[in-house]
DNA sequence: GGTCAGGGTTAACCTAGGTTAATGAGCGGT
DNA sequence: ACCGCTCATTAACCTAGGTTAACCCTGACC
């Protein structure tokens, strides 16, 4: 079973109609840890699937900064909603972040089988519903919390990814420079000590 | 002609069938400045259209602060995603940041609309791609850009609400202090004045 | 007219984070 | 074993923004 079926008739709640008719396009490609999949600027309308591994999405900045728009982990889907519209081109890059494997679908094929089924159109409009759900708590965050309490929530929401990036992909996920975040995490530490002298 | 109609039928891209079910549900609002349509914590199923007038979402931390997640003003809907979803409560309250109108709808009837009928299925996936294409924007302007850039981007952007809100909202959009926005500001007079010397 | 409240500005001070640079640990390649 | 690389840490310094408080302006209300 391809990790794309799986999480799609998740989404669905319900089987799909056609697969014989989306496993011909199915790209499986592997990727090793810091590997490209997609660069910020190109037209790129697909939609794709985490088999194994750790997808990291980056806006690159004109100063050579990285950040970290979100990690994407196994049986996550992900694309850029900007290349998908017509016309559109992504505004980040997707890279590795650790040895990973993922599966690709454009989204015309998606977006003729929502015209023809709805079963596929519920699949999609879940997934959109979802996605928008998760940039909706990433915005909250970044709107609300301060760079430690970010770190603090990233460790202990995403355990599984935060012990398996490097720290400088968690710094530009929280947003800060790999500098700060070594600071913050020092501070954390020293807090921790206090308590446990303190009892 | 109702703005929730216009606003979905453009979405759909063609008429939507069974109006006359809708026409009932539907429930308009207005709203003085300052006056709140609904407040984080609760249960709200509903997706808002705005009519006239400009609404603010804002989280509200408990040290007192307000964040302006997104204005909405004409023609544009909105909802908490996290409250759409099966169980879920908002997690920012809406807010007129000027007097405004807006109609609502439920959302498990467009729900339910969308598994009888594709165009209503398309209309609210293009609605939630719409979304997810508005959140991705923002998130990259809160990763990438300096308070700065943010408040520049804002008035050049949206210029139509930049000059209906109030400065302190604004900061909040940007995410910084009223202080923090008007020495940004007299920043950037400073400069202008400075090009204008230097020409 | 006077008063009051809220919004915007400015100044003084403080803190968190950016910047640069030096240091050391881990690791793959030769 | 050695080199070279990247990553994490730490220190020194700097800057942007937060905090507090004083001030002015405007508009609503009495």
């Amino acid at each position: 079973m391809s990790a794309a079926k799986e999480i799609l008739e998740r989404l669905a709640g319900c089987p799909l109609p056609e697969w014989h008719h989306v496993e011909p396009l199915l790209r499986r490609k592997t990727l090793e840890s810091g590997e490209t999949l997609f660069l910020a600027g190109m037209a790129h309308p697909y939609v794709y699937f985490v088999e194994t591994g750790i997808i990291k999405m980056i806006y690159e900045t004109c100063e050579g900064d990285a950040w970290v728009k979100a990690f994407a982990a196994e049986d996550r889907f992900f694309a850029s909603l900007a290349a998908l519209l017509p016309g559109g081109v992504t505004s980040f890059s997707a890279v590795a972040a650790c040895p990973a494997a993922v599966e690709s679908l454009p989204y015309h094929l998606l977006d003729q089988l929502g015209d023809k089924h709805p079963q596929w159109q519920r699949a999609l409009r879940k997934g959109f519903e979802l996605y928008g759900f998760r940039k909706e708590a990433r915005e909250r965050d970044l709107l609300t919390l301060s760079a430690g309490e970010r770190y603090q929530r990233f460790i202990e929401e995403y355990p599984h990814i935060a012990e398996r990036v490097t720290d400088r992909d968690i710094a530009g996920y929280v947003r800060v420079t790999p500098v700060a975040l070594s600071r913050i995490k020092s501070r954390i530490k020293l807090r921790q000590m206090e308590e446990k002298d303190a009892s």
